[in-house]
DNA sequence: ATGTCC
């Protein structure tokens, strides 16, 4: 007999609302009914809608009916004014960053923010915005790329090698890495982190391990890339200043962090009801059952993001047959616990680069423009923060229609970039001027070295689509 | 950012 098989789409055409109902029914109805014909699941998922309280003593059943049965919640009041919070580079920051983090310091939960010179608009908190809370968690103050991170390696390779065999450089670059969304590689790859118990704890993370094996080791799009370069290393510990070779790379934890991302969103928005120009910025409470699996799954999605970072520098290192020196390497999306002022706070730092006192991270330029290694100052206004790049200055949109590949290409000849993928959308005029976001942030961060892409690799970029 | 819900 054929084993049962729905979709959300079905459910909702029976009338199940959206959010987690969708999926513990079809988990519930695909374990326990899967000898039931599709149309006999539905008509039974029906009756449950209809009437989700004569459920409630059903073993299994009671599992979606408890989901249907929505308690009448009161909305939580907003602080009636923003706390106060540090804005750095203000005039680089747009007016839509600062309301949304005005509505993030009205929270009940908040307990201090920040706004850091490359912010922009996003979803719930702005990018380049920090936000500490007291015993909660907002999956939307992460983002939806989950340890979105940076991994810088300094090799013992001469500096001269990268100009000289430029072709063998670009060659293991397109060898090395997979690009695009649904980007996986054709064999299967090891890790350590595919081992993790969370893996087998958390059902939605059960579901998910084939999705994070198969794209184990990928880079995923939009802003994403991997680069070969010149790093010129100021005061960097370990390494004698001087100039060297490197591999730079930035991307996050793929359909895993961003599955994760969406299912627990969309949880706090349920749990958590707030007035809805700050819907976005529901959190689970840490100490609840629903909050830990977030933090969980949430610190799942990072080591996954530096597995992967650390699979693509292996691979690529070992193709030109390098060795590391150093390794300097950050997340940029992610929620940590910490000490501020004495109180322990979950800092949320939704593109913003950790800068506690002596922390090193790598703030990257774009393109053409060089990147930053950075040690943070450990600045108490910043929340240990700082930029995790230059911030876009325009829409990918607006950059596509303001910026030509003759313009792009010239530009990238005059800085002897070899690109390789990319588009219009991701062109340097589309970015904030790096040095001057470094200015904005001197008292943040000391620079250590700096890094010149010369080989970049990134996803193909927006256009037509032609499936 | 992901690739349209396990």
């Amino acid at each position: 007999m054929a084993k049962l098989k729905l979709t959300g789409k079905e459910l909702r055409k029976i009338g199940y609302p959206e959010g987690p109902v969708i999926s513990v029914a079809i988990t519930v109805m695909e374990q326990h009914y899967k000898h039931h014909s599709s149309a006999d699941a539905l008509a039974l998922l029906s009756n449950i809608l209809q009437d989700p309280a004569a459920f409630s003593s059903d073993e299994q059943l009671s599992k979606i009916a408890e989901k249907l049965i929505v308690p009448v919640s009161e909305e939580i009041a907003l602080l009636p004014a923003p706390m106060h919070y540090a804005v750095y580079g203000s005039e680089f920051i747009e007016d839509g960053a600062i309301r949304q983090m005005d509505y993030a310091m009205r929270l009940p939960v908040t307990a201090a923010g920040a706004l850091m010179p490359d912010a922009h608009q996003g979803y719930g908190l702005p990018i380049g915005g920090v936000l500490a809370v007291r015993g909660a968690v907002i999956p939307y103050g992460v983002g939806v790329d989950i340890g979105c991170r940076m991994c810088l390696s300094i090799l013992d390779i001469p500096s001269a090698e990268l100009e000289k065999k430029a072709a063998v450089f670009k060659r293991e670059l397109i060898d090395g890495t997979v690009f695009g969304a649904g980007g996986a590689w054709k064999t299967m790859l090891e890790d350590e982190v595919l081992e993790d118990p969370a893996f087998s704890e958390i059902g939605l993370l059960r579901h998910l391990h084939a999705k994070a094996v198969a794209q184990l080791s990928t880079s995923g799009s939009g802003n994403h890339f991997v680069e070969w370069g010149l790093v010129d290393v100021t005061d960097l510990p370990g390494v004698s200043p001087g100039r060297y070779l490197g591999l730079l790379s930035h991307s996050g934890s793929r359909g895993l962090g961003a599955q994760i991302a969406g299912y627990y969103t969309k949880l706090a928005q349920e749990i958590c009801s707030l007035p809805r120009e700050v819907q976005h910025l529901a959190w689970l409470d840490l100490s609840s059952e629903e909050g830990q699996e977030y933090w969980t799954a949430m610190n799942l999605a990072g080591d996954y993001a530096s597995a992967c970072h650390h699979q693509i520098h292996k691979r690529l290192i070992k193709a030109v047959g390098g060795s590391l020196l150093a390794r300097v390497e950050n997340h940029h999306n992610f929620a940590w616990k910490e000490i501020h002022n004495g109180e322990e706070l979950i800092v949320h730092r939704k593109g913003a680069t950790p800068a506690g006192s002596g922390v090193l991270g790598v703030i990257p330029g774009s393109m053409t423009a060089p990147g930053f290694i950075v040690r943070g100052r450990g600045e108490p206004g910043s929340l240990d923060s700082a930029s995790h790049g230059a911030g876009r200055q325009m829409s990918r949109s607006k950059a596509t229609q303001s910026f030509t590949a003759s313009g792009l290409a010239k530009l990238l000849s005059e800085h002897k970039v070899k690109l390789i993928g990319g588009g219009l959308d991701e062109a340097p005029g589309a970015y904030k001027d790096i040095n001057a976001v470094m200015n904005a942030q001197d008292s943040l961060v000391d620079v250590v070295g700096k890094f010149y892409p010369k080989i970049v690799r990134m996803a193909d970029g927006s256009g037509p689509r032609e499936d």
